[in-house]
DNA sequence: CAACTATATGCATATCCATATATATACCAT
DNA sequence: ATGGTATATATATGGATATGCATATAGTTG
């Protein structure tokens, strides 16, 4: 379930708003995926997803050794606008496209054959 | 104009959102308004504005001895839009009410006759 | 000028949080 | 079992920030 305070909490690093809008606009992603787009470091992209995931707003799905997040389906009408609103609106859709190009010319993706 | 990382701050923060819906629901209102529906210091209630206001939420009109914060005019669309469903989705609409109540009884609120 | 009110700010403190590094866990293959 | 890959977590640390208290500023009135 979402906690509001925690949501709210999660939209102030912007890491978490570049992961969130990678995931709105891919539908589903593996922590590999995500932190080679954003040229991050596993571990710093692993808490984050955490963070996420325990605040309600992720879940989880295991495939073998990769782990995919997506949005959590039982997410509430107004947090899913708001995560919508933050994806496309505003001076920062430039960087969330540079993480998404970035993700575009990744090499051996995991699944990429079967979506 | 409007920091995208400063928005996302702001909204990270209860009491911060707590004065914005009340701001948003009565268009206008005066720090001695805002600190007595929150039941909050002075002090604090100034510096949570000073921060809406630096980060391009808020704007401010001073009039005698009191200074009356609203929205900003020119906060862009996307952002209004998230304040909107902020102050109107989720759990923590009762607690807004709670605040909007006690404003509704506070006596000797400044140009209550004019507005 | 002085006194009063409303608001803002300086300072000290405590707490939270993002990050890096290292290590652990989980899964698969051989 | 061993080795390899993907992901998670433990710990330490630096930095941001919310808050209380005291004080300063700005405006009004006498």
């Amino acid at each position: 379930m979402l906690h509001e305070q925690a949501f709210f909490n999660v939209l102030s690093d912007e890491t978490r708003r570049r992961l969130l809008a990678l995931i709105l606009r891919e539908g589903e992603l593996c922590v590999c995926e995500l932190f080679y787009a954003l040229e991050a470091s596993q571990p710093k992209v692993s808490r984050h997803l955490a963070v996420m995931r325990e605040a309600g707003l992720l879940s989880v799905r295991r495939e073998g050794t990769w782990v995919f997040y997506r949005l959590d389906a039982r997410l509430p009408q107004w947090a899913a606008d708001i995560l919508g609103l933050m994806a496309q609106g505003g001076a920062r859709v430039p960087l969330f496209q540079r993480d998404a190009q970035r993700l575009a010319v990744m090499p051996e993706r995991p699944m990429t054959c079967c979506r």
